[in-house]
DNA sequence: GTCGGTACACTGGTCTGACCAGTAGCCTGC
DNA sequence: GCAGGCTACTGGTCAGACCAGTGTACCGAC
């Protein structure tokens, strides 16, 4: 016979604990309110204060969002991945997970997506893709920010192709966090046109891979890219941890 | 000329702002104490509800931790991937995240520690490995609980392998949601013992991959095998997504 | 009728002050 | 030297108050 270690349950968890259930098990829809924080106070029986420490554990887990005046009161939120990118890019910066981690981790995510968007692709999509590195051509020419938003919405095209919200959102955070990390090495890069013009090839070519549904191919290309794009910034002791993805 | 939406900035926000910042930056460390909540309240010059509901966002990020009672203060936590692990939860049980996504998710994960640790292993690891395993074989005759623990542990000593905390976390977690969302039809699976025999082999031909540093087959193993076990479970029409994964 | 403005009831944000249970460390009394 | 109690603190909770701001219902002017 073993025992648990007993921790005191504090009022306010338990009040975050039965609004979360309300939330995930759907009783709670996103757009719908939720009393104000007198009514909560009289319905829970506690305190307000405890009230209120509840909603802002739940605010910080963009679950809810409260706006004085507001007499609908405090708003239910659509599960966002605002919140776990918090917590990746705070563990990121907290070194337990540095570049070479969160590259391989993107280069794990990436090509699964791209297999999966070579070998799931409709029609519709392949015009989606088209479009999108259309964009991505003309913002050459626009400058810097104009081609990596254009690219970005290339990268989340494939994403949704791929069918999977986790991938997406895995994916959008990663990348997030390994530009912020990086940001300030970019601003002084060099001949960006001819960077532009490089990156703006590759996915020409992955493009073609995905219409001819060669998913490994897709993939393959894709992981390179990563790699040859980012490899420099990952301390040299830590490039080989990234050479197994490339196979 | 574009304006940005303004939103007013509370109290407790720029109190989390500069404790936050006083940890990422390492004025405060791990382990090191903030002052009592009555003191903070004097050095940030705001009543003691603003302090506390700054400190239960703090809390809620796993940043610090208070106990009633100790004089020492709040304690500065280290970074820990347990907020990510909360926040990736969450989001993995958002509605529009199947059973068919994690599965494929999971396979992807999985399959990629799988080939990781097959080319990083070290002879420690797989000293590790065959423990895990022996405690696997064990496991059989001691009932599901027992082998299930066992089973668990063998795939955190993989992703441990593959030494990525990213990867770590992410397939614990789906990997927990996943049982979360079959628990109840597994709880009548029968022959059980058969079920954990062929599930013990696997293992086995897995960790064989793993010693001869095949990470293609290793990973192709460990995804077939998620397919093998828990694709009865997936809706058949959405069977075919998972397909791409195996090859 | 529509439109603009205004009053009101209510919201969340903050502060004050109080009480309680629990902890750590000191300080007795042996 | 040490067990036991004392004390000064801690965080957890509550009650009550005030404020600035919001949404709405009402109302008067057109």
């Amino acid at each position: 016979m073993r025992f648990e270690p007993v921790a005191p349950v504090r009022a306010y968890e338990r009040v975050v604990e039965q609004i979360e259930q309300a939330v995930v098990s759907g009783a709670l829809k996103p757009g719908e309110r939720l009393p104000s924080e007198r009514e909560l106070m009289i319905q829970f029986g506690v305190g307000r204060s405890t009230i209120r420490e509840a909603l802002r554990v739940l605010q910080a887990a963009e679950m809810i969002r409260s706006r004085p005046g507001d007499p609908r009161g405090p708003e239910v939120l659509a599960a966002s991945p605002a919140a776990l990118h918090r917590s990746m890019h705070r563990l990121a910066r907290a070194e337990h997970v540095g570049l070479a981690e969160l590259l391989q981790f993107r280069m794990i995510l990436d090509g699964s997506a791209h297999l999966l968007a070579a070998e799931l692709r409709t029609e519709d999509d392949l015009t989606g893709l088209d479009t999108a590195l259309e964009s991505m051509r003309e913002g050459v020419s626009r400058g810097y920010a104009e081609f990596s938003r254009a690219d970005v919405a290339f990268h989340e095209v494939i994403a949704r192709i791929s069918r999977n919200p986790l991938l997406v959102v895995s994916e959008e955070v990663v990348r997030g966090v390994v530009l912020e990390l990086i940001e300030d090495k970019l601003e002084h890069a060099s001949n960006r046109t001819s960077l532009m013009r490089a990156w703006l090839a590759h996915h020409a070519e992955v493009l073609d891979a995905i219409r001819a549904a060669d998913g490994d191919g897709a993939a393959r290309l894709a992981k390179q890219a990563l790699y040859d794009n980012y490899a420099e910034y990952v301390p040299a002791g830590q490039r080989p941890l990234l050479a197994p993805l490339l196979r």
